[in-house]
DNA sequence: TCAATTTACTAACGCGCGTTAGCAGGTTAA
DNA sequence: TTAACCTGCTAACGCGCGTTAGTAAATTGA
């Protein structure tokens, strides 16, 4: 490998002159001629500077490293690749690990001992150790999609409330009064209480009561996930989802005419235990899910659905932790939002009577 | 942050003795207790070593690089999942790169820049220059889901042959006689000529051979698919692909009673373009996908497809990759196959009389 | 008792680079 | 004529670490 000092010999100057003209300095009073001189030696001899080296001296780096915690879930990778792809438009590299509950706290330490110059968390639970460990080394947190609002770091979050609205005002406009929600909640978080799921429930009620409409507790159910492994989006883990759907329907003549899902996987578990129980969708029952995945439109019948901003989060949630690595570090949090939409399709209809 | 002189001091003995102790090493000489006064400082001061510096002066790195052409691609991120995992589990760290074909050859000047051990590319395209840049800065290069074996580093293929096989099986099984064949050809390869359509018919026939079936050139049709950007999925994008069933139909009597696609995608557009035609699938002709998206079972009818492996995919280029890391840098090139699967949905049927 | 060995370390160099201080020679201004 | 300044560099230090050579003191062997 060439190295500066290769190059000098080739000049006939000293290193310094090299890092001085490769770096184009100012005020370095290197004159054109011996400018040129270090310049094509550098082409010739195929030069490429080595970045560690760089890092270890001047204390900076241009990486940032990416924590998730379910790589092979869809909205993940998309939002990974929305932050590659901000990530490289700044300048930086992208460094991805994934994360267990066993090895999350290592793969943070990992980050530290790499001297990334951010983290971005994915993850579902665990955000107040990562911020600790980051904290103590002084590196600037961003936190992505992480259903509520963090106490520290740069958060970022789907503005849901902007979907979820459009999605009943769709379903107002269809006629529907009675509507339910199948919430989703974690028991198995890293450390902490789960209040997601309640922060998703009072999101629900909140849009309801801005249509005007009421929402009896009856109507609320919530599925409960088993968080990790590749097994979280089969349809083997979803029982709790029919039984919430099972619960809603069970409620007789005053049962809801439309269901609010969280996810597209519990708003296609739900449609199946509904014409299971013979009720049609849509015309007996409007199902409405929230995600946007790719296989919702092939779904039978495609899926209308709230679009997650996948991609906007991880761009977003690099933008901002590049703000931050600018910055002096402060653990100071803020908070981001990224609109979602309301897409309609064909699981969503008129009100029967 | 903490370094090392700091706990030296703290633990009253030279820097060299921390490095001996921290790093474990053999013979050096060091008493019990002085080892743990040393080790206590260490935990107690929260010392992260600095794998930076630790690289600059071992000129050793655990970091491999990822080039893909097309992030947003399921399969494309399936397999860098893959490779993360067996990363993770190989005690190395992965640093994703996007490539388009403005960029890709500055990005592997970036890895080598960044002296990463080793690069795994997943390009459509290219490369021959990856090679030429990676092999002059001899670092070791494996290349995932070329669809052909590379003259150079370490290829790692599906091995379609073994799917396709069973699908061809499968629809022999069913009765079918005359099959036709949807490939898949890219115009604009980073550089190069297109050999991977022509590689794909080839295999294709082969297959047929194999259970006795010839396949005139009238079976064998071609889309033509635009390479980068977003749109590589959309339906906008496969005109062509529906020109080519339109062409497998238009053959009359004498017409394929199956169809083989390259893509699940091509099988999608080709089953929306025979209903079209008011020719019913699987009833009136049977069609057959290959990748096995996430959306495929989703579609009505539900693919039947041949399941690529593109997390192993991943898995064993990185497998492959680090063998080659280990050993004395070598540009020979070797291949490696991993087996495909065909998974019969309703898709597939038998062939009418 | 004294050389030979072992013990327990340290000093010093190098990795490739960024950066600051400074120096020799020429030019300018008073 | 001499101090002040500019030009065109170089010497030297430091980043945090791995590694080799060496050294003073303690121990051993004959």
């Amino acid at each position: 490998m060439i190295t500066m000092t290769d190059i000098a010999e080739k000049a006939g100057v000293s290193r310094s002159a090299v890092s001085f003209v490769l770096n184009n300095r100012p005020n370095s009073g290197i004159p054109e001629g011996t400018r040129q001189r270090i310049i094509e030696a550098a082409i010739e001899m195929g030069y490429r500077p080595n970045q560690l080296a760089r890092a270890v001296a001047s204390g900076k780096t241009r990486m940032i490293g990416y924590l998730v915690s379910e790589p092979n879930y869809e909205p993940s990778w998309k939002t990974i690749m929305g932050a590659l792809a901000e990530a490289e438009e700044l300048g930086f590299t992208l460094k991805v690990f994934s994360v267990t509950r066993e090895t999350f706290v290592e793969r943070v330490r990992q980050c530290v001992e790499l001297r990334l110059g951010g983290i971005v968390a994915s993850l579902i639970g665990g955000h107040q150790v990562v911020f600790e460990e980051t904290n103590r080394a002084q590196i600037p947190l961003a936190i992505v999609d992480a259903g509520v609002a963090q106490p520290f770091g740069a958060t970022v979050l789907a503005d849901d409330a902007i979907g979820l609205d459009a999605a009943i005002k769709h379903l107002v406009n269809w006629g529907h009064q009675r509507v339910g929600f199948i919430s989703s909640g974690f028991p198995q978080l890293f450390g902490g209480q789960d209040d997601i799921g309640t922060a998703r429930e009072r999101l629900f009620s909140r849009a309801m009561k801005k249509h005007g409409l009421s929402v009896p507790a009856s109507y609320v159910t919530r599925e409960t996930m088993a968080v990790f492994g590749p097994e979280v989006d089969t349809e083997a883990n979803l029982g709790s989802a029919i039984a919430a759907t099972q619960a809603l329907l069970s409620l007789g003549e005053g049962r809801p005419t439309a269901i609010c899902c969280w996810r597209d996987e519990t708003a296609m578990v739900a449609i199946r235990a509904c014409v299971e129980a013979g009720v049609r969708v849509p015309e007996d029952i409007s199902v409405v899910g929230f995600s946007d995945l790719s296989a919702s439109r092939f779904f039978r019948p495609p899926l209308s659905t709230v679009q997650s901003p996948w991609d906007a989060l991880g761009r977003m949630a690099v933008r901002q932790l590049c703000h931050r690595m600018e910055e002096e570090f402060s653990p100071a949090p803020t908070t981001h939002r990224v609109p979602s939409h309301f897409v309609a399709r064909q699981s969503t209809g008129p009100a029967p009577h």
